[in-house]
RNA sequence: GUGUUGACUAG
């Protein structure tokens, strides 16, 4: 069974759906049982592929046979569903869990959590979050860079400012990726200046900047019709041996593009080649 | 020993 699961799990990586249930039937014409995992291997196949309704086959498929549905495998329902919009029927499924006896986890709550604030209703996100608190799950950085987000993308710098008040007063630390969500609310307020003070505070906190924050100041810089001062900030991540990213190289090249500068957008195209990055 | 949650460009 590991070894099928291993193969499964490989398929589904590399979104070969196809031929993750092509083994999934092989196996058990051999006499292998699937058991919980390769069921969760698969259904989280499906349901990135935002394919929930194979998701809720498989699951009855296991209800039907002898293999107990786990909470990874509501986890894994739950988040596809509140991927795909539907963060009220998440929340129905949510209580049906709840109410089948099955105890919820952090994860069911950062995921519940995450939906509401894609969905800009934080006020249910925070009403989760304070339920979150009483059941005893401890936040971690996961609930709250959702809720950085939440707040970012609604143009919140305050109350974003505010939750990481919050985190850090609860002991928990902030780590790359929610410095770079920061950095992102920064550069959408306009606020370039914070932004980099932020960066310089990352490195004196021995938090390594990746591509996702270096780019969110590019593409600010890019989006103001400074694409050349976007490309300063070039040598910056080389010097911190970040690896640009086609994130990067697109933001650029659309930043040159749009000033007309078709030739240092080219060059940067060039450069993007030379560094064996496929143009997508 | 295997499975689930958080971030960037353009479309």
């Amino acid at each position: 069974t590991y070894c099928y699961n291993a193969v499964i799990y490989g398929f589904c990586c590399n979104n070969e759906l196809y031929e993750a249930t092509r083994v999934f039937l092989e196996m058990k014409s051999y006499g292998v049982s699937p058991d919980v995992y390769s069921y969760s291997i698969l259904i989280d196949g499906f349901c990135k592929k935002k394919d929930v309704m194979r998701g809720f086959d498989f699951l009855e498929e296991m209800e039907m046979g002898n293999t107990r549905p786990g909470l990874v495998i509501y986890n894994i329902l739950l988040d596809s569903l509140c991927n795909c919009r539907e963060v009220e029927l998440a929340l129905k499924l949510f209580h049906e869990i709840k109410a089948s006896g099955y105890k919820l986890d952090r994860i069911s709550y950062n995921i519940l959590i995450d939906g509401f604030c894609k969905q800009g209703d934080m006020d249910s996100a925070l009403r989760h979050f304070k339920e979150m608190i009483k059941m005893n799950f401890d936040p971690d950085v996961f609930t709250f860079t959702s809720l950085i987000h939440g707040y970012c993308k609604m143009g919140c710098l305050e109350k974003a400012l505010e939750i990481i008040e919050l985190a850090l007063g609860q002991g928990v630390s902030l780590d790359t990726v929610s410095c770079s969500v920061i950095i992102e609310g920064f550069c959408k307020e306009e606020c370039i200046e914070e932004a980099l003070m932020l960066m310089d505070e990352m490195r004196d906190l021995g938090i390594i900047p990746n591509s996702f924050s270096y780019n969110a100041i590019i593409n600010r810089l890019c989006k103001e019709w400074k694409s050349g001062k976007a490309l300063e900030v070039f040598p910056l991540m080389l010097k911190r041996s970040v690896a640009p990213s086609i994130v990067t190289y697109n933001t650029l090249i659309d930043g040159f593009a749009k000033e007309l500068n078709l030739k240092q957008a080219y060059k940067i195209y060039a450069g993007m080649l030379k560094h064996g990055i496929t143009p997508d």
